[in-house]
DNA sequence: CTATGGAACGCTTAG
DNA sequence: CGTTCCATAG
């Protein structure tokens, strides 16, 4: 645990600084003039203003190649920071391509949280904390919050802990302690806020956790309180490089600046144009400012494009200039012409998802003067992840296979997380949350009564719950059949402990007593071995056989899956320590598939081809957005198209609807005002199918002055692009689905006839789970175990017999 | 104590 | 529309 492996000297390591420095560096020549300018200046602070697909992974990656082959630093000195685990997976996979060997050697390569885990295990005594502490999730973090309010006696649908949590979140993004919120915040959370964030602190140390926010904050108490911590480090990493340095909040501001300051061999990353996190506390504000900071700082512009044709890159730039607040960059790139990019207006939510996902099969193939492209070169960027739904819904229908990035992940399921509590709550028997997820799941009968007499005889006693729940079995607080139940939880909890760490059993009736002992060098069983048995004899495994819901299959699925991810670990608090950090899903079985993800997990990413859906007034720029923070809200929205617009290597296509259901409620919507940005000249409109036309062009807008916010006074008058007759009956039509809805795409299901003459093991067709087969009938509803979408119970009226489909 | 159904609420964005 | 939360019956 201790152990300074990432700072011992690399003996035995082929990539000694000396050993290095002797090799050629090929790299160089394949960088561009700035490029090479940022790679070359290796000492004194750097500020990179890099422009999307300007190459600046690859100055990056270059520049610490140049560091070690210099000899200016050993791998384990230089401090790289990211904020994703996909940019740092990339970035050693490009440093290692460099090296030509793979790099052990690169502990300080990471996300800004990953890095701060590892310093704070060190220090944690340093904050009350212990060094195994736990990292919350957002749910956890949730439950505490809830309690506490609860407990303060406010009422909760009133003042939702949900906006406590923001609220906190939003001053642990600030580096402030509760000590520290300044009068302007006293507010916060009807006045109780800052109370509310100190009790909770206080709550996190006695559960020896933390939550995400609390990493930096933690670690940035720590080095402005014990200088000699922070000097060590700061001797430590020679060098400094930061990516997406845009995005960086107040408190990664201020951690960076301290270790910076002794060397200040500071190299920063970043776009203001691409700053699309300030809901999240980024400060665009720390880039501006990075010259005042560090005097004589070395400042290089990457502007050179390596990734768009130049309709794509000018649809870009043009909207961008919408923004006042830049520091102002020109892109330019040598790309032949291209494509122009593409706008195109639906009707509603349903035929933009059933239009895209028609355009992406017949652009596998080529179509229009275009290449063909696989499935793997195309994305779909969408603004609020609800869209998603509308395509996976169409894709699963019409089989066309795709992956969600970012989206609902695997580390989330219930089942999942259900299962980590249990390996939790062996590995720290501490842990109050995991055993309150736990002690009645499987059902023990133990209900809201039992655990609150636990958590009495817990507090009472000032022990962790899972003592508690043991005291109160040996004092009979609990009766009935929860007693045995709980009896034979908190025995199995502690014997699983000892075969993990592999003592035999020590003579203590305190459960935490066996975690005060070593570690044996040789547990009976892997860890693999005793997750397994966890799940089995917990009961958690068989609450699923016995349960009948069509989800259960999966869930076992998934579970199983579980089991097999730990075999990339050592041991069962390795993968414990992954899966709070990443929680990324990137399994993958190979196949091409579009992609699915936000605009928001899509920077740094690239496609060849790339849809932009949902380019509504409202829905985006987002309203909500909007109305919190005006003009800057604004602000950062229209960067986010740009983000989204500068993705696209090769062709690039917009789309809005007129119509979209929220809430299960019909609403229609004006097209997006960043429409009207893009340039016309660089635009193709085409033509929707269906009755109404894309009148681009047509002049005025009139009847569009709904909801004018200071920002819309900047639009661009000229091209309106949705005035035609049908566009305007769109618009004057509300709340009931539309009547004359255009149904004519020749995906459409026809006429779905109610046909109740179905038999079992048929094969059928439903609109939206697709293809399946019938499992089961009761009277007019079929049980259909469908392919894609799992067994699901539908009325006959919505299916249709497979050989009846048009397609 | 659990199972069940109906009301209420929610759609920013992420590690 | 889908999920979650709460009240009531079993």
């Amino acid at each position: 645990m201790s152990s300074f492996d990432d700072f011992d000297a690399f003996e035995g390591a082929s990539l000694s600084a000396r050993a290095m420095a002797a090799r050629p560096m090929p790299y160089l020549d394949e960088l561009n003039p700035a490029q090479r300018a940022a790679v070359e200046a290796l000492d004194g602070p750097v500020l990179m203003l890099a422009g999307a697909g300007t190459g600046k992974t690859k100055a990056l990656t270059a520049r610490i190649v140049h560091l070690l082959n210099t000899g200016r630093a050993r791998p384990n000195e230089i401090l790289s920071v990211t904020f994703t685990n996909k940019a740092a997976r990339e970035m050693k996979n490009r440093v290692s391509g460099l090296l030509g060997q793979a790099v052990e050697g690169m502990p300080w390569l990471g996300t800004f949280h990953s890095i701060c885990v590892k310093l704070l295990r060190r220090h944690a005594e340093l904050v009350g904390l212990k060094s195994n502490f736990t990292i919350l999730d957002t749910d956890d973090q949730l439950r505490l919050l809830k309690q506490l309010v609860q407990a303060a006696g406010i009422d909760d649908k009133r003042w939702p802990a949900r906006q406590l949590a923001g609220v906190i979140d939003n001053w642990k993004n600030r580096a402030l302690t509760p000590d520290k919120i300044p009068a302007a915040d006293a507010g916060a959370y009807n006045h109780r806020g800052a109370e509310l964030y100190a009790q909770y602190q206080v709550r996190l140390r006695e559960l020896n956790a933390v939550d995400f926010g609390d990493l930096l904050l933690h670690m940035v108490v720590i080095f402005q309180t014990h200088e000699d911590v922070l000097e060590q480090y700061q001797r430590w990493f020679r060098y400094i490089l930061v990516d997406e340095y845009q995005d960086t909040n107040v408190a990664q501001y201020m951690w960076l600046r301290l270790l910076a300051q002794r060397h200040r061999n500071i190299c920063c990353v970043g776009d203001d144009d691409q700053s699309i996190y300030g809901w999240r506390g980024a400060e665009v504000g720390n880039i501006l400012r990075f010259e005042k900071d560090f005097p004589g700082a070395h400042v290089v512009r990457l502007e050179q494009n390596y990734r768009s044709t130049p309709h794509i890159l000018a649809a870009a730039s043009s909207v961008i200039r919408g923004n006042a607040n830049r520091l102002g960059k020109e892109l330019w790139t040598e790309a032949q012409e291209g494509e122009k990019l593409r706008l195109i207006g639906h009707w509603d939510g349903e035929e933009e998802a059933r239009w895209i996902g028609e355009e992406i099969e017949s652009m596998q193939g080529g179509t229009r003067g275009m290449r063909g492209f696989s499935l793997d070169d195309m994305a779909i960027l969408v603004r609020a992840s609800h869209q998603m739904r509308a395509f996976e819904d169409r894709f699963l229908t019409i089989g066309l296979p795709y992956r969600v990035i970012g989206g609902p992940r695997f580390y989330e399921r219930m089942e999942i997380r259900d299962a980590m509590a249990y390996f939790r709550l062996v590995v720290s028997p501490s842990d109050d949350l995991a055993f309150e997820r736990v002690v009645n799941t499987p059902k023990r009968g133990l209900g809201d009564k039992a655990q609150q007499t636990i958590q009495q005889i817990a507090r009472a006693n000032g022990v962790p719950l899972l003592d508690g729940a043991a005291l109160a079995v040996e004092q009979g607080a609990i009766k009935g059949k929860g007693a045995k139940a709980l009896g034979e939880f908190v025995v199995n909890i502690a014997r699983w402990g000892r075969m993990m760490r592999g003592t035999v059993a020590v003579d203590s009736d305190d459960v935490l007593d066996d975690l005060a002992q070593p570690m044996a060098s040789t547990p009976e069983v892997s860890h693999i071995e005793l997750a397994q048995i966890i799940l089995d004899e917990s009961g958690y495994t068989e609450m699923w056989q016995n349960d009948k819901t069509p989800e259960a299959p999966g869930r076992l699925e998934n579970l199983k899956e579980l089991v097999k991810a730990l075999e990339s670990f050592e041991n069962i608090q390795g993968f414990l320590e992954h899966v709070s950090l990443v929680m990324d899903n990137d399994s993958d079985d190979g196949g091409a598939k579009v992609s699915i993800m936000t605009l928001h997990a899509a920077k740094g990413l690239e496609f060849p081809v790339v849809f932009l859906p949902g380019w509504e007034d409202g829905l985006f720029p987002s309203q909500r957005s909007m109305d919190e923070s005006g003009v800057k809200g604004l602000e950062e929205e229209r960067r986010l198209a740009y983000v989204g617009i500068t993705r696209a290597e090769e062709v690039c296509t917009i789309s809005f609807a007129g119509n979209r259901r929220v809430f299960g409620q019909w609403q229609s919507q004006m097209p997006s005002r960043f429409v009207d940005e893009l340039p016309e000249e660089h635009v193709e409109v085409l033509t929707p199918p269906g009755l109404y036309g894309g009148g681009y062009g047509a002049a005025a807008s009139a009847g569009m002055s709904g909801g004018m916010t200071p920002g819309m006074e900047s639009r661009v008058a000229s091209a309106n692009v949705y005035n035609s007759p049908g566009w305007k009956r769109l618009q004057s039509r509300q709340g009931d689905r539309p009547v004359s809805q255009p149904k004519e795409s020749r995906n459409t299901v026809i006429d779905l006839q109610a046909v109740s003459a179905y038999t079992m093991g048929e094969r059928v067709f439903h609109d939206k789970f697709g293809y399946g087969e019938i499992v089961g009938i009761e009277g007019d509803k079929l049980e259909i175990a469908f392919d894609k979408a799992g067994t699901k119970k539908v009325v006959s009226r919505y299916i249709c017999s497979a050989d009846d489909v048009p397609f």
